[in-house]
DNA sequence: CCACAGTTTGCAAACGTATGCAAATTTGAG
DNA sequence: CTCAAATTTGCATACGTTTGCAAACTGTGG
């Protein structure tokens, strides 16, 4: 092991210098020589010396280390999160420490009491809720907090999202708009701040617009829970012409299911309308029209919130919400549709 | 702040022993007695004290880190990949530091004097390669390495993968079995040992069942390269009746491109089979034949391998590769084709 | 009741860095 | 060239834990 552990003790002796000397080269805002900077930096180099981090860590208290919460994967909305998010990180010299909650709450808990472990200097937590006396118990470490894509009344956290009811009344003037006239909604989780902000923009606008409430089933934001939602409701009598679905996840199972299941045609027999923009949805396959989330600036909020948060604790809580535009693909045309009776 | 930083001396003095006393109770193999593990957990209990992670991980060297570095996260298999290896890390109380790796070669170079900095116990590398002298940097440093889902020759790192070449050749055995005579390749990308791999064993086993060298495209893992590739492959005067595609990802652009462009029909005009077999590719919208890589088994042995090497650093290197079935779905169907001259 | 092996315990010294303080040095104005 | 002000430097200590060592304690067989 030729360079096995260079302390700061060992570069000063190379470069002639104090210990101290070599830690304030290596300390942002510390003072030091151009001539001493030049001979620690040189010493440093030959022997391949960096800074232990740990060691950095736990006299300063900051690990430069941010933890993530995130419960499902499978929904690609997230991974290009955590990616745009680990990338705006390491910009600022972050990383993330990634803790997979399942979904259960007392998990959560313990999750966070792992989290504080690892001295933390921030946490973000993305599809997942924490409880009020956890908030609490953050805020006492003194440890930062925001959520992203998701809102939590009652807790004064900062959180970031994108405008989710005025995202659900977009979608509610585009289909009205398009001349639907049976409209429905399978929407999102409703134990979450985005599944209840959309529909309630959503029925809200319908309601504005003098449409009758649609009619509404929970897809819990799970595949299988939308597919039988999607059979329900064209089950009946008379089925909706339109559907909007919580999350461009459910959405690619209704379609598959109105498509391939029931021989329904999309959007000819019923328009679907989704919310995110991941990348499939642009795929020929799907051509979803959906409202985008702008992950993008939702990352960077939630970055510039969290860093302020860390480098002033007193700074304040904010909710951020983005807007994101409505994006028009075949599976709810724009234009005014032909009078059709669909089904029926 | 009620419970701001309690150290394990406040706990010692609370239940009247020593500070070593404490730290033997929390420290898994040390000795104490039944009164004294007694006392001292009561008291942390009371004070709400947990070990300083950082502090032990300065002494002792183990931060219980685990640095993943990881390049593309919109081919779902990673993030699914990612999740899985989280939870079974989480359960052998490690955790995953993230560093992604848009790809260039330096960047590793630098992530990985990064991922030292926070002295990871291991490093696992997935979508990505690392050069001869890091991984000699690595192993100076006594970092155990472990490679997900790719291989690489002439170096000494431990590295889990499906098996590829006899994935290759299930794929070439079964398009031969279903009648197929003009068979085409888009292959992953020739930089990875994967893309190789499927390829070589694909092509060979063709020519071993007598098969005329099929034509083949590098589609670099990239959507767009490969949807270029499937309409060159289809512009020919002859196109071809079959095509392995090298990774789902891509065979979804594919298929969306042979049949939204070019509106031919799958199966029937051009069979494709996939690799890796993504959720997405059980979704009716491709309803994909694929072979599976079985994430959960490849994972285990990742985690498994890089948990020996850090227990013992004498733990051997190991190439391990898992097997995994062909799944038949409709994009290629099993049974004996029809004769039927495609398109020409 | 004693000697002895086996446990348990406290003491004190690390681990590698950051930082307050005072001494030493450099800088700039007159 | 002189002196005060500003900057740089080294010393020593602290951060919260682990761990070697020796002392204290426990229990056992004779």
């Amino acid at each position: 092991m030729p360079t096995d552990k260079i302390t700061s003790l060992e570069v000063a002796k190379r470069a002639g210098v104090s210990q101290s000397a070599v830690s304030r080269v290596f300390t942002p805002g510390a003072s030091a020589s151009a001539k001493t900077i030049e001979k620690v930096k040189r010493a440093a180099a030959e022997l391949g010396y960096r800074p232990n981090r740990m060691a950095s860590a736990m006299i300063t208290g900051k690990s430069r280390i941010i933890g993530l919460i995130v419960a499902y994967l499978d929904n690609m909305f997230y991974p290009l999160a955590l990616e745009r998010l680990s990338n705006a990180l390491q910009a600022q010299g972050y990383h993330i420490l990634v803790f997979t909650a399942s979904n259960a709450q007392e998990r959560v808990d313990e999750i966070v009491a792992e989290l504080m472990d690892y001295q933390v200097d921030g946490i973000i937590t993305a599809s997942v809720s924490m409880s009020g006396d956890l908030t609490a118990k953050c805020a006492a470490a003194g440890i930062p907090v925001v959520m992203f894509n998701r809102g939590q009344d009652g807790v004064d956290l900062s959180a970031v999202t994108s405008a989710n009811v005025a995202g659900g009344r977009k979608i509610a003037d585009f289909l009205v708009q398009a001349g639907h006239n049976r409209i429905a909604h399978i929407s999102g989780w409703q134990g979450s701040s985005t599944g209840r902000d959309r529909q309630r923009g959503f029925a809200d606008r319908l309601a504005e617009l003098g449409h009758p409430a649609p009619q509404i089933i929970d897809g819990m934001y799970d595949r299988d829970t939308a597919s039988a939602a999607a059979r329900t409701l064209m089950a009946q009598p008379t089925p909706p012409d339109a559907i909007f679905v919580g999350n461009d996840h459910m959405a690619f199972a209704v379609i598959d299911t109105l498509r391939g299941e029931l021989g329904l045609r999309v959007p000819q027999d019923v328009a679907i309308v989704g919310y995110d923009d991941v990348p499939t949805a642009a795929w020929a396959a799907y051509d979803l029209t959906t409202v985008r989330q702008p992950v993008n600036q939702m990352v960077q909020a939630t970055v510039d919130l969290l860093i302020a948060k860390i480098a002033d604790p007193i700074a304040p809580v904010r909710r951020v919400e983005i807007d994101g535009p409505l994006i028009p693909r075949g599976s709810a045309p724009q234009h005014q549709r032909t009078p059709h009776e669909g089904l029926l």
